[in-house]
DNA sequence: TTCTATTGCGCAATCT
DNA sequence: TAGATTGCGCAATAGA
């Protein structure tokens, strides 16, 4: 594990080239051949940072080098793959929203559902205990209610 | 808003330049410098020909012209720009997804609630008629015909 | 150390 | 014409 934590030491080359292999390329024509290798040259260093040439610690890129354009391809290859994952991802994470607002919806429903019925039965059982006290002591006379009546009522 | 699909895929020829870095490293320098770039040629002569010197005016990807790095920097801006959109975006529908999770339970939970309710009210609901069944309480007056026959329903 | 996976970045082609 | 998006490759660097 170590790694030598290189916080930040971007390469600054400044200069690349870069050619890709001619794979099966139809390039009939090629322009302007602009293709040097990586190589610094000799140029001047504009205002002053002169890089010292020789030979950098380790140049993974020697961009001819077949093995180079053989990590590289892998590496396209694995960040293809990788962007394909997020994006995919990221689709789903949307589509889970979706099925969770549609959930949601389904519950809210339910509740209102619920409520409602709960709310019918409160009424009934009210009405009930009315009811039964009615009949006890019909309010017939209108008085004197009094006699043995059992407080209805529940809740 | 589809994106056109674009079938022809205009890189991958095969070569790439890159090159400088050039002029005085705007604000924060670059870190990552060497970039890859599919250049095309700006145009072939039809007959042949090939294209050496003469410069092909037209190419707006006169690298070295001002006006070239002026316009890539804004469109670095503007990529950076859209992307931490993209992410923000991503984050956001992320952070939605909890939300919606946590009202659900929240409605789960209430709908729990009410259910129970709900059956404790039948249930009182069924004691109750059963008692009234049971003992009926005939007015001492009264004849009770077939007292009990107050079937207590269900629903 | 070597490989793959991620991430930030710049370029250019498109889209708006 | 300019900014917004998007696909793509490079390089640095997390992760195994």
């Amino acid at each position: 594990m170590s790694r030598q934590l290189k916080l930040s030491s971007p390469d600054q080359t400044g200069v690349s080239v870069i050619q890709s292999q001619a794979h099966a390329t139809p390039p009939s024509s090629l322009p302007a051949g602009p293709q040097q290798v990586p190589q610094l040259d000799p140029a001047d260093p504009p205002g002053g940072k002169a890089v010292s040439l020789g030979k950098m610690k380790k140049p993974h890129a020697d961009k001819d080098s077949d093995e180079y354009r053989q990590r590289r391809e892998r590496n396209n290859l694995a960040v293809k793959k990788s962007r394909m994952r997020s994006k995919q991802k990221a689709m789903d994470t949307q589509q889970r929203v979706n099925e969770l607002k549609e959930e949601n919806e389904r519950l809210e429903a339910k509740i209102k559902l619920l409520s409602k019925e709960l709310s019918v039965l409160k009424d009934l059982f009210l009405e009930h205990a009315h009811n039964l006290a009615d009949n006890v002591q019909p309010p017939a006379d209108g008085a004197s209610p009094a006699p043995n009546n059992a407080s209805a009522n529940g809740q």
